[in-house]
DNA sequence: GATTTATATGAAATCGATTTCATATAAAGT
DNA sequence: ACTTTATATGAAATCGATTTCATATAAATC
């Protein structure tokens, strides 16, 4: 392969020169690029990335560490920030933890390998604290609930309590009362529990339900989690029913509909079911589900200019009000 | 940054035999490999990445090109790619084309500029004699229809005529003689044709099916086309209905679904469905999907596989067996 | 007309690793 | 005891760009 000193001299001058007109350097008389370019095409010249990397210590690369990319919520996530990557002159290293600390230690350590010059985390596995050490190494921009304002990181964050309470008030104004929870993580009753649960509690403290512990189903992420909860839902008498389950995935929701409808169960008249993520099965369920949008395109927008400030040190100022979740009203509520 | 250099002195040692020990080279007595380890410790010492991929020109990266990671084939057949490059010292560079001829050649450059090491495609836009111009610079494995293997690159292929030959031949099994048909692409009686039209094509020959143009259906693939689709057809006099419809895509199939059941058409009494893929959401549809499966994690693997042995020169026999596509049968034929 | 200032170019040092070449000692073979 | 061979280490060159420092000419200012 040609490289940049064989430019030089097919175009009779000098390495700096053609450095020069590669990085767009002022002071070039017209006359000089015609014969680099010349020269370049001619020689089929392309730049070496790793010398142009080690030389001028950026990779012109970030990273976006996703859990995996199979699940939709984060390919659109890597879709809407891959559109901003694709106008600047970086590239876009897409990493997948699918779940593992470790996996997430070893995708952070691409930062002080100087392998990516940013971060975009959209799944966190770690201690902000561990995390936060690599900040050193380079930006690194979290998103995700706003309780990560707590870490000493830049965060594009949405509400996820305050959007489960208004999906569980949507739920109540409707007339459901007996309502059953499904979360994809731990759920404990302390303030240490998570935002959306923190949300649920309060939604039902603020209208005078009661909350019960059997009603909570823990760890349930798959569709076929959500078949077994609808199970064993309907596996009680009929008038132990909750009358409505929200759900913290639009999978498990999808799980407990195939369940319902498999069984003659009437969704919503016997229990209504309420998702979360409006992913694209949602609207195609034989029962189009109601569920809670997140605001994709704008976290993804948000967190990458955010990403880009910190690069190009400048001063970027998020946009709170694209990342606000909507309540999407279908047919299962 | 600590470099090589700042661990050598610091462990009392050249910068080659630090190097030597980074590269596990034989050679390096005991006590040395003790102190150049309490050394990096201490130091928190991380290669460059930049400065080993240019002198060793090798960047231990490989490509990964689709048009978007939105679609499930794709972030499944990435999935099952990064499960084998996971296992391996080579990191996986996720890249989209959006269907953009130049935004391809984009991404096939950077084998050129040596930021990635090898490529697998698994959507292609340019001709393949473009394409082949670039195997100069490092390997590329395309993955696709068995008719890739005209292409002179490596290929693992799957049979996409021999499976809708099939799928044809299922639902004319069944007892459907009148077969609409949705691609994605163009669709021209000539041999030129893609090989899943020629497929279809031969099927109706080989049981002396008539076909009928108003019944192909061109350029169709979201769930909306499928929808308008569904609702061209049915706009005709029910006596001119087809009485089962092949889609290349699960998506369109859902598409047309969902049409079908909000204008109480019966699937399949009135007419059936097939779709091609075995999408996630094709089996939890209302009505669950007959289907065309893809061996996506046998298509991920051996292409990792058959890739990885170019890079390390060694020989890889692709295990033809495990490419076979699968006819999935469910409620809507 | 003398002195800044803007324009235009090049030689050499540098980034941080690996590779080549050289060398010294210990162990093995004859 | 003498030559091979295996083991162990280091100095210096190198990969291909960018950056620093130096310099020469043309244009602008006083």
């Amino acid at each position: 392969m040609a490289t940049i000193k064989d430019v030089a001299r097919h175009a009779g001058l000098s390495v700096t020169t053609v450095s020069r007109y590669l990085n767009n350097h002022p002071y070039i008389s017209e006359d000089k690029k015609d014969k680099i370019k010349a020269a370049m095409k001619e020689l089929d010249y392309t730049p070496n990335s790793a010398a142009t990397q080690l030389r001028s210590n950026r990779s012109f690369t970030i990273g976006v560490i996703v859990s995996r990319i199979t699940n939709p919520y984060f390919a659109y996530l890597i879709d809407a920030i891959e559109k901003v990557v694709k106008k600047t002159n970086y590239h876009l290293l897409i990493m997948q933890t699918y779940d593992d600390k470790d996996e997430e230690l070893r995708l952070l350590d691409m930062l002080k390998q100087k392998h990516i010059d940013g971060i975009i985390m959209a799944s966190i596995e770690n201690d902000l604290s561990v995390i936060s050490q690599y900040k050193q190494y380079g930006p690194i921009v979290l998103t995700g609930d706003k309780s990560l304002i707590d870490s000493n990181l830049p965060v594009v964050w949405t509400n996820q309590e305050k959007a489960t309470y208004q999906a569980i008030q949507f739920l109540i104004n409707q007339g459901y009362r007996h309502i059953a929870y499904c979360t994809g993580g731990a759920f404990d009753k302390t303030k240490h529990g998570s935002s959306r649960n923190r949300g649920f509690i309060k939604a039902l403290e603020d209208n005078q339900i009661d909350m019960k512990m059997e009603w909570i189903y823990k760890n349930v992420h798959t569709i076929e989690d959500g078949y077994k909860v609808a199970k064993d839902i309907v596996d009680n008498e009929k008038s132990k029913w909750p009358s409505a389950v929200f759900s913290g995935s639009d999978e498990v929701a999808a799980g407990m509909i195939k369940y319902l409808l498999e069984h003659n169960i009437n969704v919503p008249g016997d229990i209504a079911i309420m998702g979360y993520d409006n992913q694209p099965l949602s609207e195609m369920l034989s029962i189009p589900l109601t569920t809670v949008s997140q605001p994709i395109e704008g976290i993804g927008y948000e967190s990458t200019n955010l990403l880009m400030s910190y690069l190009n040190e400048k001063e970027y100022t998020v946009n709170q009000d694209a990342l606000e979740l909507n309540i999407i009203e279908r047919s299962s509520t």
